[in-house]
DNA sequence: TTTGCAAGTGCGAATCATTTGCAACAAAGA
DNA sequence: TCTTTGTTGCAAATGATTCGCACTTGCAAA
């Protein structure tokens, strides 16, 4: 048998006293389908093959207040637009292949350790952090 | 006595065929004397206290130029604009104190490693890399 | 089931940092 | 000094994102 499943988006945001209208399910629901790392561009595209009506304003307004309440996760890489994920279950950092732009997750322990400790050593507090590794294919 | 000195700006620039005209000299100056990590606005602020009349067209230009030709660095903070800061001696990362918006370097050579095992791993060659850790001051 | 109304939406205009086209200007080599 | 190009200032363009506002719609309470 499986773990306990997480309550689907829409579900969250009802909790979260969010009015569930035609475009949030729809627009909740592309997000939920999201394995990769998409800007918003790309995701109205996707939003648009379900239901063309929904404006990119209410996109941006939807994917800012997700992102408020921690429901997704917003990125931004080097070329300089806003990415997303959905909340991902533990942390992770990125690989960004340079001549793909392929984004790939991957988890270090030990380097959130030392992370950890070197902020202690100089008397922070670790509030978040991002890594971010741009690589290419080794021959 | 102290190990041979890195050659100005202007004679770098000199090296690499620019033409150095009265702005250049200016704005090449007031990089050279930086020692944080200020935004566009803010060196144009810098640069106008000693010339008014140099554009902020021919800062933003300028910046790209050398930060084409790695004479400085460029980055971009969560707070989504560009800044810049001398070309440093040997490379570091940041802590981004959310509460004061201060910038402060950091080096690691342990997560430096680490990263270079992980890379490997996953059958990739480190291009560059960005680690922000975004921290508050510890009471 | 209807209704009231605050929350949500579409649309176009506004914003903000950054870039660009172009005519005037000025380094630097001949 | 003259000539050739690279640079500059200025204003207009860009491109991603946000906002104002009139219209619409979920949904709680009647």
């Amino acid at each position: 048998m499986t773990g306990t499943e997480r309550p689907s988006l829409v579900e969250q945001c009802r909790d979260n006293g969010w009015r569930i209208t035609g475009q949030r399910r729809v627009i909740l629901d592309v997000i939920e389908k999201t394995d990769d790392h998409p800007d918003v561009e790309e995701l109205h595209r996707r939003i648009r093959g379900i239901d063309p009506g929904v404006n990119i304003a209410t996109v941006y307004r939807t994917l800012n207040k997700l992102a408020d309440e921690n429901l997704i996760e917003r990125h931004m890489f080097d070329d300089g637009r806003l990415r997303y994920e959905p909340a991902p279950d533990a942390h992770h950092d990125h690989f960004i292949d340079v001549e793909t732009g392929e984004v790939i997750e991957f988890v270090s322990e030990d380097i959130e350790r030392m992370q950890d400790e070197i902020a202690r050593k100089h008397g922070f507090e670790i509030v978040s952090h991002k890594l971010e590794i741009y690589v290419k294919r080794r021959p």
